[in-house]
DNA sequence: GTCTATATGGCGATAGAC
DNA sequence: GTCTATCGCCATATAGAC
């Protein structure tokens, strides 16, 4: 139901605003997702958008600077943490699952920017980016270092694991049809998380804790 | 330059107009392609390229469905052959890299049609995708069979090496300065060519080769 | 088979009433 | 803060000359 004219008692809130934007970036990509759309997706009209943010490029960036920020934490956080490697890996693993899980269009928000390079090529959005692999690669780097995996390239080992991350939310509407449900319903995120702590640990080559895991 | 109006004695060849259009699709995105954009990559106008495709979700189509075609055939092709399956695995691994290491862009096209599910919704560019997935799964559920390597999920096994396969690639503005050179740099496609084979085999859980390649 | 010119529609963004 | 109405631009697609 469209809203009237005039100042209204309940205006849509900052958040609200994001979120749908989110929502249909995600979907649609960034030329793909009009203004128009996403207000429709937020419940009021487009020129209303245009009050609350400069443009679309300034609603797109605020999108991404949010959940990029929130990945860089957990990386920054893991890396800081008290505890085995091993260990501050697999929580690592679970958090960003858990968090992807939990955001539909999250990840296809991140793997549509990191195709794009953003909406302007060697722009913001492209630097955040690669200051977010770079902090990743130095995780790995770090266990490498003190003995907790073989050393081996840290850059392909990024990418490996972005990609072992982001695909499976990211394709969410193929992964769906072809697992059988939502990969945002609680249980599979759960065995999704599972196979993501098992695949990085594989990958890592760290030590494998599936007979534990199982029997415990 | 612009070509004459009349018909030329060097008609622009289907497979030219295919792949200015993969390369615009892969850059752009569905959406952010242009007619003009594409036009303009082939060297000829807009309204001759509509007098080869019916129009932009055609030529779309043909593009994708050559990349998904080719790719889908080179797994057909590891299932029927003879040899051990940890030995197919790694060949099949090999010329999937070698391909995409070979036709930039198309990475990033298959990674932009599965998160997108097609121009439309539902559409035949989604069930390839998923019949090609489940060809994947299939591949590696006779690996289990034959006892090759320890019963898995195969959906989420196939999903994460579709991510590490795609994402490398699909990043590669990112992955270059991130890496020191173009993913399309035939060292830097072999590098990961052996990159590949490791972490596959791993998530896998299949033999680890790394100290026999060292040293062989 | 390619061109110029044009029809039609949706886009981002703005103006001004309430 | 939200709306209606509009501008100017570029998109897909078509018509018709050569």
């Amino acid at each position: 139901m469209a809203r009237g004219p005039g100042r209204p008692k309940d205006p849509i809130s900052r958040e609200a605003l994001l979120e749908a934007a989110r929502a249909t970036f995600a979907e649609h990509g960034y030329a793909g997702a009009s203004m128009s759309r996403i207000a429709d997706a937020a419940g009021l009209r487009k020129a209303s958008l245009f009050h609350h943010f400069a443009g679309k490029e300034a609603l797109y960036l605020e999108v991404l600077s949010v959940t990029l920020g929130d990945l860089g934490g957990l990386v920054g956080e893991a890396a800081l943490d008290a505890g085995p490697y091993a260990d501050r890996m697999d929580r690592l693993g679970g958090l960003v699952t858990t968090y992807l899980g939990a955001r539909p269009g999250a990840a296809r928000i991140l793997l549509r920017e990191i195709m794009d390079g953003g909406p302007f090529a060697g722009g913001d959005g492209q630097a955040a980016v690669l200051s977010t692999l770079a902090l990743i690669a130095g995780f790995l780097s770090a266990g490498m270092a003190e003995g907790a995996m073989p050393p081996q390239d840290p850059k392909q080992l990024a990418l490996t694991i972005c990609g072992i991350h982001l695909m499976w939310f990211a394709a969410d509407t193929v992964v769906g049809p072809f697992a059988g449900a939502s990969v945002y319903d609680p249980d599979l995120v759960a065995a999704r998380a599972d196979a993501v702590r098992t695949h990085v640990r594989a990958v890592c080559r760290l030590p494998d804790l599936t007979a534990l895991s199982s029997g415990a």
